[in-house]
DNA sequence: AAAGCGTGTCATTGG
DNA sequence: CACCAATGACACGCT
């Protein structure tokens, strides 16, 4: 069936590539994302799959539905089926496996595109990629020069020739489907030459470029700002050093003092570009612990404040209980002086002997500890004035 | 697929 | 005025 044979093609080719293992510096690794992105300009007929996800293993896989194409060009689409394993082996030929392994080879000359068509031009049947600027764009866009270019934007070199590449999917590119192996390596090569010179892999294609300083300005400022992964920055800055021969590392540069640095430049043996990386790399490097000191402080105020909000809370728990405490006490005196003033009033007699109504006469207990019979009436009087006064 | 988190970077600000 | 740390905002990758 098909799909066997998409198993057995991508086993072979797989294995071929595995073991030209093309091994990437951890950091430089694509992450799934960016995978993600290449595969997103992947087409559904004959393609070749950068795996990633693994990516010191390059994994070639073709799709079962047109990978007769990739296997033998003169068929045109749907007119030949290929429904088993032998009619597979025999369109596998010789010329077919040396694309394979020209591919290979290609990969392992450190993805270098140009290289990569040169190889399948000498070796093919002459078809070519649509692409106007193949002497540009990959050569031109060696590594030296997309480091040198980091804070230059006129040595930017535009990817025109590949719009779409990296952007997503482009259904021109179907129509060049049987056209190949060839294309697809020398656009995954560039793919990734644009990934691990200047991460430009999250800008559209017409925006990516070889070498230009990554700080977009103007409007598109935010939205193409040049961000990567944590673990790619770092080597990022360190791979521009390195390509610029400055003879410091990254950590160097940046956790120097003030003085050694400014000493970097007294002797008058860098370049601008060189100067200019140098003061990049150690700005990032300083704001990047800046920023990770500013969110630990940032943490460690929210925790604070979490834990004096805890405190707060378990103490306006006891006011609470304190306050019920006394509530409960005023209650229990208020009760007992009620007790004790209904006694002495019982006691109490007029001049007749009689006993004093309560609804007519209060007592009232002086400063000097004496006691008074008032009338009710004049009680009620010098509270309305006493709460007058105090409203005044 | 969406949300949340961690991180690096840039712009801005205040010391 | 230059420098630098701090910080808000943003984009991205990862879970």
């Amino acid at each position: 069936s098909s799909s066997n044979y998409n198993l057995n093609i991508s086993r072979s080719i797989s294995h071929d590539i595995c073991l030209h293992d093309v091994t990437l510096p951890k950091s430089d690794q694509p992450s799934k994302r960016n995978v993600s992105e290449v595969g997103n300009s992947e087409i559904n007929h004959s393609r070749l799959k950068l795996d990633a996800t693994n990516s010191s293993c390059l994994n070639l896989s073709l799709s079962r539905t047109n990978s007769t194409e990739i296997l033998n060009p003169s068929v045109e689409r749907g007119s030949t089926d290929v429904t088993n394993q032998d009619d597979l082996s025999v369109l596998l030929d010789d010329a077919v496996l040396d694309e394979i392994n020209l591919m290979v080879l290609a990969m392992e000359e450190s993805f270098d595109a140009l290289k990569a068509s040169e190889f399948f031009e000498e070796s093919d049947s002459g078809l070519s990629l649509n692409s106007s600027n193949s002497s540009e764009s990959p050569n031109s866009s060696s590594y030296e020069e997309g480091a040198v270019g980091y804070s230059s934007d006129a040595e930017s070199v535009s990817c025109d020739g590949l719009e779409g590449a990296v952007g997503g999917y482009q259904p021109e590119h179907s129509e060049l489907s049987s056209v190949n192996c060839h294309n697809a390596c020398r656009y995954h090569s560039f793919v990734l030459e644009c990934i691990y010179q200047n991460h430009t892999y999250n800008l559209p294609p017409n925006q990516m470029t070889f070498g230009s300083k990554y700080h977009y300005s103007g409007s598109q400022k935010l939205k193409n700002r040049y961000t990567t992964s944590a673990s790619v920055n770092l080597s990022c800055d360190e791979r521009r050093a390195r390509a610029l021969r400055i003879p410091h590392s990254v950590h160097e540069i940046v956790s120097m003092s003030i003085d050694s640095f400014n000493e970097l430049f007294s002797n008058n043996d860098l370049t601008e570009a060189q100067i200019s990386l140098i003061r990049d790399i150690r700005h990032r490097g300083k704001n990047k612990v800046a920023a990770q000191n500013c969110r630990k402080r940032k943490l460690d105020v929210i925790v604070n404040l979490e834990d004096d909000v805890q405190q707060l809370k378990m103490q306006r728990e006891k006011l609470l209980k304190e306050k019920a405490q006394y509530n409960k006490s005023v209650n229990l005196i208020k009760q007992k002086l009620n007790v004790l003033y209904r006694d002495v009033f019982s006691r109490l007699r007029d001049d007749h002997g009689q006993p004093v109504n309560p609804n007519q006469y209060a007592l009232r207990c002086n400063s000097d500890g004496s006691m008074l019979i008032v009338p009710l009436r004049m009680v009620k009087s010098e509270q309305k004035q006493k709460s007058q006064k105090k409203k005044k």
